[in-house]
DNA sequence: AAATGGTTTAACCAAATAGTTAAATTTTAT
DNA sequence: ATAAAATTTAACTATTTGGTTAAACCATTT
């Protein structure tokens, strides 16, 4: 009875509208015009849905989190093989990070500004690297991967996924001319390239 | 006689705490009286010196670039090996950016403001990859390394180079309790995991 | 020591920007 | 239909911020 009575997506098209604004542009970098601008509707409403642009920053940095957790996170805790894990991870997150191409940097910069609080968002939805770190320990013992330490795998693998993304205005044009479209191929051949080099290097033949 | 009269370090420790600055907070996160505090001066003297405050970041981003022109071009046009030059570039680019912490994501966030600008800078200081993808090319027809598409394999030995810079505040916690040190020496050890990581996935044995 | 010219400062200004308010409008409930 | 509640707007305020100005300051030259 209370809640959302009649045209209320406008709630919807400024969450909506930050979204696009602040992953594009940053905290510093974004003006609350910006943002009414974007969702077609009066400063003032911005205020009145969100009290401050700190609150809106806010929903959009969850947002911008939670859209990575859940399959991440069932990956990480699946009782798949390592190489498996691998090969799953590169093609969710980097099919993940093209779809939402500005994430990356965004990440990035609000980790910088203020680390504790994506750990403690992590920490919350119970995403942690100990199982993934434990299995590459057994496989080392087992014999099946080269000895190497886990933290360094896994950064690696991270690494691969996001450098590319975060980059592509500079790589794309050093790499492809600029061109777009053979970016995006390069990237999705990368879902399949990633896990292969991965793989090739710590693997015991 | 026109220059420098007296205590003129003042430019020094303007574009000094300009960096500082910038590089931390970026472009629309710095504010001139950010700096002026930071090199103890009045604000007025940041006009003085430099007439905008685009002007001083101009002359920062400059400084950063050209803080890794220098060895990398080298390497680069140098006729080492292929395997010579993974491991220069790495422990080069490394070490670089573990002196200047900062300076990946303060590059990554410029590129994406304006793209064309990082690019330009390279063609006129001449650092261009065709020389590393041409050698490349060579070592696969050789049968050297494996059969990789160079501008993946150059992408994947930068990422592995500087993402987990970029991404230190998380990384560092996760993996290390937010151990300061132990970051520092994870790093230090990647100047030779990294190459033998890259150089174990595509050569030919 | 007086003139000169670069350097530094305090006090401003104008524009941009986050946030507020009160009134008008629209929807829903009675 | 009317009242009540939620939504939307225009106009406003206070603060921040990049940039300017005019005067004071200092070191060198004459």
């Amino acid at each position: 009875m209370i809640q959302e009575k009649y045209s209320s997506d406008t709630e919807n098209r400024i969450i909506k509208a930050a979204r696009k604004v602040f992953i594009k542009n940053g905290l510093s970098g974004t003006r609350m015009q910006n943002i009414a601008n974007e969702a077609k509707i009066n400063k003032a409403l911005l205020h009145y849905y969100f009290r401050s642009k700190e609150k809106l920053f806010d929903a959009v940095f969850k947002y911008a989190f939670f859209k990575f957790v859940p399959k991440i996170e069932e990956i990480l805790n699946s009782e798949k093989s390592i190489f498996e894990k691998i090969e799953l991870i590169a093609e969710q997150y980097i099919g993940a990070l093209m779809r939402n191409q500005f994430i990356p940097l965004f990440v990035l910069h609000e980790i910088n500004r203020n680390p504790k609080r994506l750990y403690e968002l992590m920490q919350q939805v119970g995403i942690t690297p100990v199982k993934l770190v434990e299995q590459i320990q057994q496989e080392i013992k087992k014999g099946n991967i080269i000895n190497i330490r886990p933290e360094q795998l896994i950064i690696n693998l991270l690494s691969l996924c996001v450098f590319p993304i975060a980059g592509r205005p500079l790589l794309q044009r050093v790499f492809f001319h600029n061109d777009k479209r053979q970016y995006q191929q390069f990237l999705e051949s990368r879902k399949k390239e990633v896990p292969q080099f991965v793989i090739n290097s710590i693997k015991v033949k």
